[in-house]
DNA sequence: AAACTTGTAACTAAATTAATTACATGATAT
DNA sequence: ATATCATGTAATTAATTTAGTTACAAGTTT
């Protein structure tokens, strides 16, 4: 199973925010753009605005972000979106035989080769920050 | 979303029969150490076998490793029994915008990075043999 | 033929996702 | 102050996936 979108499109608000950071970034003009529903936009934006990332208030339309692009990696807009928790990207099927040698060392033995490889996968997520994401953009619209 | 655990089972039993090398491997006892159905095993040894990790035949009780666990590495595991398919570990959002130049660009500048990220997940998968796996198994035995 | 095994299909309950609708609450402009 | 518009949030839905369960056909051995 994959991870949820809601990784993919925390990135796409977060970059428009800034993309857009002369106007008003409201949910419904946020959900235009990603072609989703304004709610999901708000809830996302709640996650968001918890982690810290954007500024946003009750009434006042539009979000902002608290910090320079450069200050915000991937890996903190995983994390702030929730979709994989801490050392569990992969499952363990629960309580094997423990009678059996295999059993009962099955979990102590795959639990850190699965942790180095979780760790693997979000350093990527750390080196890359929004602010890599948005030149990507704008050369795509320079060249393509 | 955590990846299925089909892939920590079928660490479980590759491991197990080559524990059992001496034995009898039948989906039963296989079921009986991961503490599931033994139909849910069938299905996962149908697949590791599809995979040409093990060598099974219908009637005749008993799976047994086609290669030497030092030739099986936890990747070969992680793509026999399907978990996660080549660059969909992350789920990108379909049908951005294309009349916002972040909706048109965000999916070509996500993709590669969100590949990278996976491919260095499944490199420490690479990095890890069944072998390492079994050799963890028994030092757990002697100092556990 | 009886007993046992693998291979598979059908069905279930639980969990998660993404979308949708609805509405309370807060802010603002006329 | 009231109409308008935005955010915050809850409830509901359909779709997908997982893991388990039951059942049974087909192959093998004694």
């Amino acid at each position: 199973m994959s991870i949820s979108s809601r990784f993919a499109v925390g990135i796409h608000i977060l970059t428009l925010i800034e993309f857009n950071k002369d106007g008003i970034t409201s949910s419904e003009f946020l959900a235009s753009s990603v072609n989703t529903n304004p709610a999901v936009i708000r809830k996302l934006m709640g996650m968001l605005k918890k982690a810290g990332l954007i500024e946003v208030h009750p009434g006042i339309a539009g979000a902002k972000l608290t910090m320079k692009l450069s200050d915000i990696t991937l890996f903190d807009v995983y994390k702030a979106v929730n979709v994989v928790q801490d050392k569990e990207l992969f499952s363990i099927h629960e309580n094997p035989q423990l009678s059996c040698p295999v059993g009962r060392n099955i979990q102590n033995t795959i639990e850190p080769i699965f942790a180095t490889a979780q760790g693997a996968m979000e350093k990527v997520l750390k080196n890359v920050t929004l602010e890599d994401v948005m030149n990507d953009i704008v050369a795509g619209e320079n060249i393509g």
